[in-house]
DNA sequence: CATGAATGAGAATTCATTCAT
DNA sequence: GATGAATGAATTCTCATTCAT
């Protein structure tokens, strides 16, 4: 198995730095190798082409990503605590590893073609753990059971996503994480008073 | 005034038409031009460079988009009805002009260079109209008070942001403009029962 | 005739202006145009084309160039004389317009197409000037009887070329005009002691 | 080392040829590519840009024909002697590669941008090697102690380039090499009788 | 006579991928 | 398995010249 082999991890490692040191477009394969320590032609005995690349350092680091939050979503145990969790463990993940949070917010982001589909394919999961709480809510009788589920999701991943991008794009210069609760707060009681 | 001459408002719109059907990446200037009909050369009358071209696709477009909503918005004497004319106004225009739609959600955000700076430069009066509208509810007792007005707007455009992206992606199989009023009131009431 | 009106002469004199602040390769027509303050298309009412421009600005400039070589050289009475005032009178009018010396010393040789056999052609009054010179002071007995006067033609106009286009480069530091005698005295007794 | 592999040397010949034959501006890289068997991007293996093959191949060629002249004068004990060499060996290797004499003479000379300046700065160590020469004359008594160095060298140089070019724009119609003790001739003695 | 907006041909360079060693 | 030299397709932009006004 590939994924197995020392060098695969290497060439997905180096890759994300590259990405998030030089920026999508200035990240060629020869860059890539060069910070991996192999040689061009090495790169291709791992993966299909260079997109295959993008794809693999996207299911990778999204996979752990979305294991991470199903794992901690899972010891809570009511809707409103584990959507908590998964604002803390989102924000916290990205905190934690800035280069990965350049890649994801910003540079893959500029890309076409089937990387556009991959993205959307590896996100199902989280967007299903999101679905989930969402409908435990309401059986919980903690959200209003007459909720649009898939529209609250896009709301609840549409407020992470732009409440990261807009942490990276301003250099970090607050703390992601400490927003978390607020954040919450917001998507469970809303803005208006009372 | 190179703006104000027929020439240049037939290569915006070229542009907008050639970018959403073909892709951002596969949008070369030659097929711009044809599609305006005029010579390659002539966009160089109107235009620096490639890249100045999507700049004022964005900048006139989207000057037009905030332009409008600025203006219903006004017409409302509250900070809620305010919103809900802003978001029933963003999905309303969005809805009507597919093509446009299509570029500025997909299409522009594949681009890194100065387009990305500017649009961040020609959003910002968009994002202000949400800041103050949020202030306002605040001053009209509709809002809380301690409202974090930046992260308040950041959830507002990220959930308008992701909406109509995933339309766009969904292949606008439903109705857009029907969801305003749903938006809108998880916005102001949030999630939670009660 | 055209050569008379007044476009025609201040489109010549522009034309020497910008090639000799901007060099050869960066002189567009429309440059020539704007600095002579005429229009575009003005330009090709005098002038068939942009090499026109180029051929006419040495013929023009190097005719009176020649036309004060002769003039100066028919007023003195031998040979010897006559070379040290064509040295002289070389040197004196490049010295006296640098804009003219930057052009025929390092910018116009950088054309190739027709300008390089019209300079040669215009050039042709003046190598006769000095091959009569020579062939005039082996009349006189002041000059070898058996002299290749091609040969020492190349010299002279070699020698003077080379000093005017090193003065040039230079940044004209020295007094070319200076030189002349030297320079007289190196062709006529050559470099050997006695 | 790049310069050492066999493929510098041939895109280094290739391109000589392709700019005598088409002239400095219809020299496309891919011409050149083409003549040395060789794919357009492989150029950019061993050269920065267009403008790197041509000043890499004024540095080749010239670098030879320095070395080969100061070798050859080197075995003379005079300075007369010493001069008298460097003008046949001057002549002796442009007239031998017509290619190489076409090039330097005339098609080079068209460029502005860097590649004059490197030009001056290649040409310097054979101005170099004309100057010892002067100097070493003086010091034989052999050339008068007063010369002018500089002044003397660019007329040594000015002559024989204006010899080379005047035989290379005559299509070579004459045996250049024969000329060689005249022009000496010339320089040691002048041109006046006694 | 004069204008200047419009034209459109033409070439350098990059970089993902291959394959002989 | 690993290497890295070689490949070659694909696109932006400039500027001399024209011609309708």
């Amino acid at each position: 198995m590939k994924k197995n082999r020392p060098k695969y991890k290497q060439i997905i490692d180096a890759a994300v730095v590259v990405i998030a040191e030089n920026g999508y477009h200035a990240s060629q394969v020869s860059k890539i190798a060069k910070k991996a320590g192999v040689a061009d032609g090495t790169i291709y005995l791992y993966f299909k082409n260079k997109e295959d690349i993008l794809i693999s350092v996207f299911e990778e680091k999204m996979g752990q990503f979305i294991e991470q939050i199903v794992y901690s979503t899972n010891k809570k145990d009511n809707a409103s605590e584990k959507l908590l969790t998964l604002i803390e463990e989102h924000f916290h993940q990205l905190a934690e590893d800035l280069h990965l949070a350049i890649v994801t917010q910003l540079e893959l982001r500029q890309s076409n073609t089937d990387l556009r589909l991959t993205i959307n394919k590896v996100l199902k999961p989280y967007l299903d753990v999101i679905d989930e709480i969402i409908e435990e809510g309401k059986v919980e009788n903690i959200f209003r059971e007459n909720l649009n589920t898939p529209l609250v999701r896009q709301m609840i991943f549409g407020t992470l996503d732009e409440t990261v991008t807009n942490w990276v794009m301003k250099d970090q210069k607050y703390n992601l994480e400490k927003l978390a609760t607020e954040v919450h707060a917001l998507i469970t009681s809303g803005i208006s008073k009372k």
